[in-house]
RNA sequence: GCCUCUGUAGCUCAGUCGGUAGAGCAGGGGACUGAAAAUCCCCGUGUCGAUGGUUCGAUUCCGUUCGGAGGCA
């Protein structure tokens, strides 16, 4: 290998609710950055409130990219992301701006630093609508039966009611005559172009986190959140952003089928099962550097920490000025 | 004061015709390569309210007692 220089990139990562927003704008501060969002709704027009994107007040002037730009009927998927957010950190990169990637979408964020190739662009809607007809019309299992004649492989790593995953393997198998198996070896990414120095906030004590949830969530409604999804509710076609938390629990309610409490209820809760599975997500990547939160009172002192971490990290060597 | 019902996992409850117990929810762990705030997998020992009695053996039957709910006064 040459030794080409990487870039250097700064990627703030961990459960919702945790403050990842705050401290990139710090560091952006800091080391002269912009913040790159990593996150799979944030990047939507509209839901605002809902998705807890920052406040042009928030930002204090750090420039934020891949937040709300696209429209909120467009599907939009981990390859767009990871198209996306190269050609934002060249730029980015160009400018003489240090990266910051900024996100709780683990897969967006592991696809992009590990440099997963996409480019062998394989899905067809009209594959995938049929497949979806006859998971429909013989169940999910025989899909899985399927799929274990031709990969079994995949399908013994796959549960068989696990509907997403099945239509997958048997998409890419129909497409391009892989196996998913193969197909994933083939696009595992290699000689990523990034230097990451990876900073995770984590609890001690879930029930803290959870506590913190729920909090944002009823601040969420003080701040419009209710107002906000009812008019998306009314106006507007949704794709893949009618899965937001926030949004999704509010349907009923607006419906007339539930109760507005029980909805908010419901709400904390995904939320709380969201953080976790994004914990489940993180802590298998041991580059994260992991900060506790749950006796650190002052803001001053996560940044110092987050700094140290920097500090010791090898993409600094890139950045003595 | 009397009568009836009730007290079992964090919560709601089931159950054992007497052989120390099990569901849902909550919670925990995990997977994850073009839907990922999505999708899916795994995990249930708890003085069966307390205390006496009957019994080889009681959470289960009987007595007493302490909580809760309702009814009659």
């Amino acid at each position: 290998m040459t030794d080409i220089k990487k870039q250097p990139v700064i990627v703030v990562c961990g459960p919702t609710a945790s403050g990842k927003t705050a401290l990139a704008i710090e560091l952006a501060k800091v080391y002269n950055g912009e913040v790159i969002s990593a996150d799979s709704m944030q990047i939507y027009q509209g839901l605002d409130i809902s998705t807890a994107k920052p406040t042009a007040e928030e930002m204090q002037g750090i420039p934020h990219h891949l937040i709300s730009f696209v429209p909120m009927d467009k599907g939009f998927s981990v390859a767009d992301y990871v198209e996306c957010a190269r050609a934002v950190i060249d730029e980015v990169a160009s400018r003489g701006k240090m990266p910051i990637i900024a996100g709780g979408t683990g897969l967006y964020i592991n696809s992009l630093i590990d440099n997963v190739n996409f480019d062998n662009a394989v899905t067809d809607g009209a594959v995938r609508a049929k497949l979806m007809a006859e998971v429909d019309e013989f169940g999910c299992e025989a899909m899985h039966a399927r799929l274990m004649d031709i990969d079994p492989l995949t399908a013994a790593a796959v549960s068989a009611n696990n509907v997403i995953r099945v239509v997958r393997a048997l998409e890419i198998f129909l497409i391009t005559g892989l196996k998913f198996s193969e197909y994933k070896e083939q696009n595992k990414g290699k000689n990523s172009p990034y230097d990451v120095c990876m900073i995770g906030f984590n609890f001690e004590d879930r029930q803290a986190l959870y506590n913190r949830i729920d909090q944002r969530v009823d601040i969420m409604m003080e701040n419009g959140m209710l107002e906000e999804c009812r008019e998306v509710f009314e106006n507007e076609q949704l794709s893949t952003a009618c899965q937001a938390i926030g949004y999704k629990e509010l349907v009923p309610y607006f419906e007339g089928d539930e109760e507005l409490l029980y909805c908010i209820s419901r709400i904390k809760q995904n939320s709380r099962r969201y953080a976790k599975r994004q914990l489940t997500w993180f802590r298998r990547d041991e580059r994260i550097n992991w900060i506790y939160l749950d006796n650190i009172i002052l803001f001053e002192k996560i940044i110092d920490s987050a700094k140290k971490i920097v500090a010791k990290s090898k993409i600094m060597c890139y950045n003595t000025k």
